[in-house]
DNA sequence: CACCCGTGGTG
DNA sequence: TCACCAAGGGT
């Protein structure tokens, strides 16, 4: 920590900032399914659950995943397919595939009791620094700064903290401040305060500032700098690919998906069968499809004519699908895998391919 | 550190 | 429309 925010924190009033931060959580704060008590196993779920992830967006996944796997036994004993589908659009994968081997790990090492000390908890996978520190602290009052996104934007506000918070050493510049004012007699509230305060008074654009409970602390307020801060470097624009995808189906409405390897994008998800476009080749889009299903799965088909396009929007790529409805006429090898319609219902699929399967039921009706 | 990893909402 | 956003972590 640099001098000049020692000096900051030297004088500013922590514990009046402290109750009246906590005062007005205790008041005003969401009546939210994973506030409903304080087991480390459900405030874990909804931590990994809101990773870069809306609230509105959470609480139904949060409620019926916690209805499917009630404790960590569960999770950890449950078939991957069953926990993937209880993901299904919720989106970053990997986040379940990792919390399921964690609980796996927690069952056998801890006996089933999630560790309650930072060396420990820090060991499971997908528990990086924020969520160590917010299951620490909400599950079991333990005073452990939790910075996320929220966090650095009310605090960059409270102390005028001018640093880039999109670069990762920055974090630990507001984790030295949190171990500074957080809370000894109630660190959950205080770290689950901050972070309301973040989503309902202090937000990214035009904050509240005239309701916030703390903005007598507040130093950018006092400057009328509040809308300048934090200060956050763009970032970058996601790169577009040209893709082509078959509903691949037989003369008895019987579907071909494929599953996707077991790392990278959409890792485990089932997919209808698509590629790359090459740009460089004279051949059509269409063109080119009937020659990958015949190489990648032997596959020999009746396609149609462009049937829909379909965009999907990562972080970092776009894809923009065209679809085409393809009619096998032999058996595919064993890198497809042959379901009726009704039970596509227990794969998991990314939204893209959600919508692909749309396009081609649009298609049966005309 | 830079990049990878989803999705839906919003001004 | 588009840029940005939302309780990050892994590599």
């Amino acid at each position: 920590m640099d001098n000049d925010l020692q000096n900051k924190l030297r004088s500013f009033s922590i514990h009046e900032f402290q109750d009246d931060l906590i005062n007005w959580y205790l008041t005003e704060k969401r009546d939210l399914p994973w506030r409903k008590d304080q087991d480390p196993y459900k405030v874990w779920v909804s931590e990994i659950m809101l990773q870069q992830t809306r609230v509105d967006t959470v609480i139904p996944y949060f409620t019926s995943f916690i209805e499917k796997f009630p404790t960590i036994e569960a999770l950890a004993d449950a078939n991957e397919e069953e926990v993937l589908k209880a993901w299904e659009g919720l989106g970053y994968y990997s986040r379940v595939r990792n919390l399921q081997s964690a609980v796996k790990e927690v069952k056998e090492s801890y006996g089933g009791v999630v560790p309650n000390s930072p060396h420990e908890i820090s060991k499971l996978k997908g528990v990086g620094p924020y969520t160590k520190g917010a299951i620490l602290s909400i599950a079991y009052n333990i005073p452990e700064p939790a910075v996320d996104g929220n966090v650095m934007r009310v605090l960059s506000r409270i102390l005028s903290i001018w640093e880039d918070i999109a670069k990762p050493k920055t974090r630990k510049t507001f984790e030295d401040v949190t171990y500074e004012l957080i809370s000894r007699d109630d660190p959950s509230s205080f770290n689950q305060a901050l972070m309301e305060l973040g989503a309902l008074i202090c937000t990214p654009t035009s904050p509240s500032c005239l309701l916030c409970p703390v903005r007598e602390h507040c130093t950018a307020f006092e400057e009328g700098v509040q809308a300048e801060l934090p200060i956050k470097s763009k970032k970058k624009k996601p790169k577009p690919l040209q893709m082509a995808a078959a509903v691949l189906h037989d003369s008895d409405g019987n579907l071909y998906i494929h599953k996707r390897p077991s790392t990278g994008l959409l890792a485990n998800l089932w997919e209808h069968p698509n590629f790359e476009i090459v740009a460089t080749t004279g051949k059509t889009y269409r063109e080119q499809l009937a020659d990958y299903l015949q190489t990648e799965y032997e596959a020999k088909v009746v396609l149609s004519e462009l049937a829909g396009t379909v965009e999907h929007i990562f972080s970092h790529l776009i894809w923009n699908i065209s679809i085409f409805i393809a009619e096998v006429k032999n058996s595919p090898n064993e890198n497809l895998v042959a379901v009726s319609p009704e039970e596509l219902s227990k794969f998991a699929f990314p939204v893209s391919h959600q919508k692909i399967y749309q396009i081609y039921k649009g298609q049966n009706l005309a």
